[in-house]
DNA sequence: AAGACACGCAACCGCAAACAA
DNA sequence: ATTGTTTGCGGTTGCGTGTCT
């Protein structure tokens, strides 16, 4: 695969006009897209990527629009809080990364796994090869459904025999567009409605973007994983559909 | 100052699942 | 039931940039 950095380059040629572009992103490009899906939303993407006038296939599009023009997308760097937090559900859920970005909001699959392979990985090997240890492989499929391992033992061990699992776990609530309507894109026409006060302060605040991010809580990274039942209620509470993927 | 190297990230590919005709 | 299309996911690649020698 070879990748040459064309953006706003297209050697003229005209049955060039209408080849598919590849590469990277140009602002012009970014901003039609974004204009594109602001205002008319998503049918399919191929149909965005046409209407848009752009020459990009609709998978390009749509994961330049995941993992970049979304406006629910937090831009600061990953925090020690987030690195815990994707450190537990790595071991968990394993290389799912769509399902632990869904649990992470304002973080896009690509972000997390980027940010897996670059750096927690490697730090993790270092570690265990400075043990002299194996690094743990990642979590199977069965390893969730299974007897309670040690993490899941030591998470239940740090965490006080009395403590509950919280009613509501960090609260996601994302209202991007203000007003509804035709100017809602489908892309987020389907945000899950969160019961309570959280659901009420991101309609009231229309236009804002709301996060009750993971580094406001007080619990363990790992006791949000690795106590059994604990994320089903999280997520069953907040997405009653059961479809994070939803949310986007 | 310049070349080599390492790292982070954006974006591609192939595949599978979901959906529509 | 079958076929074609679209979407979503995980793995991988390679460019751009910062750091080191």
């Amino acid at each position: 695969m070879v990748r040459k950095p064309s953006h706003g380059d297209d050697s003229g040629a005209a049955k060039e006009a209408n080849k598919e572009r590849k590469g990277l992103w140009s602002p012009e490009e970014d901003e039609r897209l974004f204009t594109q899906i602001t205002y008319h939303g998503v049918s399919t993407w191929s149909s965005v990527a046409q209407l848009a006038g752009l020459r990009r296939s609709g998978k390009s599009c749509r994961l330049r629009w995941m993992n970049y023009l979304r406006p629910d997308l937090k831009k600061e760097p990953i925090s020690k809080r987030e690195e815990e937090i994707i450190i537990s559900l790595q071991r968990s859920l394993g290389n799912r990364w769509s399902t632990i970005a869904a649990r992470m909001p304002g973080r896009t699959d690509n972000e997390i796994k980027n940010y897996w392979n670059s750096r927690i990985r490697k730090r993790l090997s270092a570690a265990a090869a400075a043990a002299g240890t194996e690094p743990a492989p990642p979590a199977a499929e069965e390893k969730v459904k299974a007897e309670p391992t040690n993490a899941t033992t030591a998470a239940a061990a740090a965490a006080p025999a009395d403590m509950p699992i919280p009613a509501r776990f960090p609260v996601f609530a994302c209202q991007v567009f203000g007003g509804g309507g035709e100017s809602t894109p489908s892309t987020t026409s389907s945000t899950q409605q969160n019961s309570g006060e959280e659901s009420e302060a991101s309609v009231a605040d229309s236009d804002m973007i709301h996060f009750l991010s993971f580094d406001d809580l007080d619990y363990p990274a790992d006791f949000l994983v690795d106590v059994p039942g604990a994320m089903d209620a999280w997520e069953s509470e907040l997405y009653p559909a059961n479809s994070m993927s939803s949310l986007y």
